[in-house]
DNA sequence: CTTCTTTTTTAGATTAAACTAAATATATCT
DNA sequence: AGATATATTTAGTTTAATCTAAAAAAGAAG
């Protein structure tokens, strides 16, 4: 069995090996972690005995197929609450993560089971991110940012990349929210700003905000 | 904050506080955590220092007016807990003990009381235990043993004492569940044996069986 | 009111997960 | 290549929660 600590490391070299494609390093762990690289190297010769992950000291580790799973799984749950948290107790989509982050722990098949059913069996979570499947494969996203898109394209709104309190208080203003469909009208090329459409308005948009949203594209 | 095993150690003097009216003895507390005494002593002369029980060495333990706030709450979440996994997901009530032990740990109050309203702000558990409130106040209940019930009486099923799964198998097959209303037709002195009529069938009740069911009176 | 038993506490050790400080690899730069 | 900087690991501590074994207090019995 893994132990809470343990699934987090698992989690957090899940997520970095994903970004980086690679190897991760220990330095990039700690950080992710938000805690010291010597406790990293203790964690990370731990895990290697238990087979989660292959590790060359001083070279860097990376996730066995055993690792894979157990990580993916780690992330099936948390996104199975999240959704469970906004769709069933009304949540707003940036108070949950935390609590996700705790119910991601709990320990029971049947229950992540009949969750899963008792949701639809969603394939994303409130924040567009992709739900592992029970095998741990991650349905194919073409999740991007806002700021990607090019004059007259468009995308539904899946999600922030961080979220602020302020942030989301503008996003509410401007009536943007978790399926809006946004269509880009013009495009500035020197400082990245936008005039999109929003439901039967028009404005415009910074870089800053659309360097920010995620938006997905059919 | 309360750390996980504070709070598992809260919760077990606050049973048995309740069945014993007094002060609570380390030994007994050892045995309801299935721990060594010594243990027992370690944890307690640290929620004395949390201001959580009073303790006189070698006297005994009582939980303080904060210690019994910070218990209830824990089986609050509990029994909350329990009503979700039976009523949304459609668990047998035998199987979601020990995954609500572990919910029962999520450090979120905002999460209980919109876990609350959407459950209908339930007063018992699947079990047929009393639910405390916000206050930490336990409704009174009138739930007993079908084998305390005399001749005429009835009551209907609230849940089983000890749950094995021969035991629910029976009850299943004699069509005994939660909400049962069930009937005492006749009492027998010398085996404590019974007459019941449950539904549109009556038949013997054994001693061992009436002494494991839980029903509520009028 | 001593003696014996039981209960409770103390002292010292262990494990998981973190930390600090020091040592050792690896990488970079002139 | 040699010097320096950066990354990583090792060694030794700390804290929470447990344990075993030994000591001390309370309760029971003659």
């Amino acid at each position: 069995m893994m132990t809470l600590a343990e699934e987090n490391y698992l989690k957090a070299i899940f997520h970095l090996e994903y970004e980086s494609g690679g190897e991760v390093s220990t330095n990039a762990i700690a950080e992710k972690m938000e805690t010291k690289p010597s406790s990293v190297t203790d964690m990370v010769q731990k895990l290697a005995e238990k087979e989660m992950v292959l590790y060359r000291r001083y070279k860097g580790v990376q996730l066995t197929e055993e690792g894979k799973k157990t990580a993916a799984y780690v992330i099936r749950k948390h996104r199975l609450w999240e959704v469970f948290l906004v769709e069933k107790l009304d949540f707003h989509w940036d108070e949950v993560h935390e609590i996700a982050e705790q119910l991601e722990h709990i320990q029971s098949d049947e229950l992540i089971t009949r969750l899963d059913k008792y949701l639809g069996s969603p394939d994303f979570d409130p924040h567009g991110d992709p739900i592992p499947d029970e095998h741990g494969v991650l349905k194919r996203t073409s999740k991007k940012l806002l700021s990607e898109l090019d004059k007259n394209q468009q995308g539904i709104c899946v999600g922030v990349k961080e979220s602020s309190a302020e942030f989301l208080q503008y996003l509410d203003k401007k009536g943007i929210s978790i399926g809006t469909k946004i269509t880009v009208l013009g495009k500035e090329f020197f400082d990245g700003s936008m005039v999109v459409e929003v439901g039967k308005g028009q404005f415009f948009i910074s870089l800053k905000i659309a360097d920010n949203l995620f938006v997905q594209t059919a």
